[in-house]
DNA sequence: CAGTATGTATGACGGTTGGCATAGTGACTA
DNA sequence: TAGTCACTATGCCAACCGTCATACATACTG
């Protein structure tokens, strides 16, 4: 690593860290972190550092140490972009119009952070799998998650468990994927073009049923 | 991490590393090794242990330290990938059997390596993106010659190029984040299911043209 | 209220490994 | 012999994660 064109600055504002305990710090500043330079970059000076925690209390808080608060920063940093998909879903009647609004929500993520961070998932995942299974079982858990409510909005328009959760699976791929390519290319290209794909796909197989 | 479920034993066979010379030794090892565990765990140490090479040497061979190994094996493994849609490519005439035959290509390359082993590029991007500018690049330049590959054989199947393009890149995405799944649950079945949809996708789309 | 007990929270330390730089070796050339 | 080259052993300093003895806070007791 040569160089960091980027100054990194604060992963998250003061006035949001200022409203948790210690702890709820920590994990939030990991999360943000893995997010941007992966797990194992990720020293914990640098955690307690910028979440202007005390360095002792790693230990307290999470006896598990770094793996320990791996876990959680991966679960919380999961349930940020479930909560994207919530908004996505209740904006949007139809799967496709889902991924669409989900693709230019992750694509807005994006480009605010000058392409810093992308799934928050993904990169501990390729890093510890299988290696830990608690981070991995953590890892699962999230994409299970969104491989679920992308296939209940699937079977609510009338496609079959199996299909749907096919479907949704090939969506979440395509979307993880995408993002990949969006961060090495700086750009929101992919994403878009993906979403837009898969989105008339499963629109597509929407109308054929009804 | 805690435990290491796995024996991980020699990256690559004796036989084959007997036959390089020491960089070329160093170069493949750290290639396994980001493959399978990333670039920031994989310390220097490692790689010349398993590559059976002097640790003096780094510097001699890779004068941009870490970073210069890193690309280099990052190229190589690229490569890898790139032969084996080469060869799935002439295995079949159709995109869709293309896509068929590379999901299942890697699918068995993940069964062989219990998991451990997924895309040799992606685990480094998430990694290093945007942070280190030649590595970036060096990640680019692979997918990019993925989805020129994909993308050429949909041309030639009489898709016009800004389509193929699009089709490819959603392929390609597809596929990479289909082998993040199937690593979190060490399960082939994100890959064959991400494939079968993607094939019938290109497929459909060549049938509509002729 | 004084004193103590209990569990939480913390700063400082340690053994190890990280990537890297330097000084050195030996072979070959002139 | 002197010089040049490809290559390597050794050592450096910083950062890594985890442990520990200690300080703090709160609650309980006499």
């Amino acid at each position: 690593m040569s160089t960091h064109p980027i100054p990194t600055g604060s992963p998250l504002t003061p006035e949001q860290l200022a409203t948790m305990d210690a702890k709820e710090r920590m994990v939030v500043t990991a999360a943000k972190l893995f997010q941007r330079q992966g797990y194992h970059a990720t020293g914990l000076k640098q955690v307690v550092e910028e979440a202007a925690a005390p360095r002792g209390s790693i230990y307290h808080h999470f006896p598990g140490g770094k793996e320990d608060l791996g876990v959680q920063a991966v679960a919380r940093a999961a349930s940020a972009l479930t909560r994207v998909i919530e908004r996505a879903s209740a904006r949007t009647d139809s799967p496709g119009g889902l991924v669409r609004t989900l693709g230019e929500g992750i694509a807005s993520w994006l480009t605010t952070s000058a392409y810093t961070e992308g799934c928050p998932v993904s990169t501990v995942t390729l890093e510890v799998a299988p290696m830990s299974a608690a981070l991995t079982e953590a890892c699962h858990a999230a994409y299970d998650q969104w491989v679920g409510m992308i296939g209940d909005c699937l079977v609510d328009h009338g496609i079959a468990d199996d299909e749907a959760r096919d479907l949704a699976v090939t969506t979440v791929s395509g979307v993880l994927g995408a993002l990949l390519l969006c961060r090495v290319g700086q750009s929101t290209a992919p994403l878009r073009t993906t979403a837009d794909q898969l989105a008339s796909v499963l629109d597509a197989r929407v109308a054929a049923i009804t």
